[in-house]
DNA sequence: ACAATTATGGACTGATAAGTCCCAAACTTT
DNA sequence: AAAGTTTGGGACTTATCAGTCCATAATTGT
């Protein structure tokens, strides 16, 4: 029924693009004309096809939540040692400390100090994006368990809460400033509390 | 030789009430407005007195680390035991989860994730005094490891930094909404990598 | 009395923000 | 050809921001 001129610009590259932005500036830093620049948008298109820098900010959270889930359950999926993935995420984390210029840390952990005490909406959006991330350590930590990698004595929520209390640590730390050196033994403390004190996987 | 009408209002208190605002809303979400509110001030006393919102910002900055470094020396100067020293500051942080209202956080923090990365005098002040407040520390663990309180196989360094690193992310997570009873369990697991894995204080 | 300083408050500037609206052109389907 | 839709761009509104300036009053020391 329905036709006319179709839509120019992929509705997902505009999404990542806008995120991107967001990631690096911040929400209240980043302008309509940043936006309209970084989507390659006219202020019609957006305004037609996203609503209001608002709800555009919204849309990239879940859409940058999502994408990250689905890449660590990848990720978790194609690993054979729990112990190593957890690791290699830490290590992720911290890598970010070696050049000086991106420390962008994470977009979900950005906005919750940015947002989380002012914007219920955000808020909430936040916090079952990151519910999701500890979701899939949760089923990591399980399984290592169960393969006697990690410390079973121990809860695995705890372990989780755990966990996720050192990444956002961590990503503090790159952001203010320390370098990797400092924090490479602090990956390695926290590996060795996750596996109950046995001797980690370097 | 030069006299005048004296100053009627006290700077300290009015940097106080800077600290405040700024703490509880951010830089760039507090107007001048809000300052001219929260301080009692004309907005002809505030730029004659402090300058600029931006000069204002550092100079409660640095007036808010002198004040924390101080107080927690003396906490560390009136304990006997380090152990339970960093265990009382870690249950201090969570403890901002209790009440769902407050959960500022860490002012220097806060200002860390806002601004270090597009605001180079801010960052220098806010790393300077977050140095300070590692250095304290640093003399708490140095004291607790002659003490046999802690685990001291391990350099002083890297347990600062682990101790920093899960201050961190605790802050973090009160601020993204985790509860106190899920933290817990995190406080015990930090405080019992720091000694070394034995019993720790309640 | 006089100079120096601080006080208050309002007017003002220049910049920027988000969002609305309108228009003419481009494109697709029917 | 006609209807429907998206395009880009600019004009516009309304609001807010930080910061400057000025006039006037209040209070001090000399």
């Amino acid at each position: 029924m329905t036709s006319g001129r179709p839509r120019e610009f992929d509705i997902d590259r505009a999404l990542e693009a806008a995120t991107q932005q967001f990631w690096a500036a911040g929400y209240e830093a980043t302008s309509l004309q940043d936006l309209l620049k970084t989507m390659r948008l006219s202020k019609s298109s957006l305004y037609q096809t996203f609503g209001n820098k608002h709800e555009l900010f919204v849309c990239c959270i879940d859409r940058y939540q999502q994408t990250m889930v689905s890449a660590l359950s990848e990720q978790l999926a194609n690993s054979n040692s729990v112990e190593r993935f957890l690791h290699d995420f830490l290590e992720g984390v911290i890598s970010e400390a070696k050049n000086c210029s991106t420390r962008k840390g994470c977009f979900l952990v950005n906005t919750a100090n940015e947002l989380s005490q002012r914007d219920p909406v955000i808020a909430k959006a936040v916090s079952s994006g990151i519910g999701n991330v500890a979701e899939v350590f949760r089923q990591a930590i399980e399984q290592g368990k169960q393969q006697k990698e990690l410390d079973s004595a121990l809860p695995t929520e705890n372990l989780v809460d755990y966990f996720m209390t050192s990444v956002s640590g961590l990503r503090t730390m790159v952001k203010v400033g320390a370098d990797i050196a400092s924090l490479q033994p602090v990956v390695q403390l926290i590996m060795q509390t996750l596996s109950g004190n046995k001797p980690t996987y370097q």
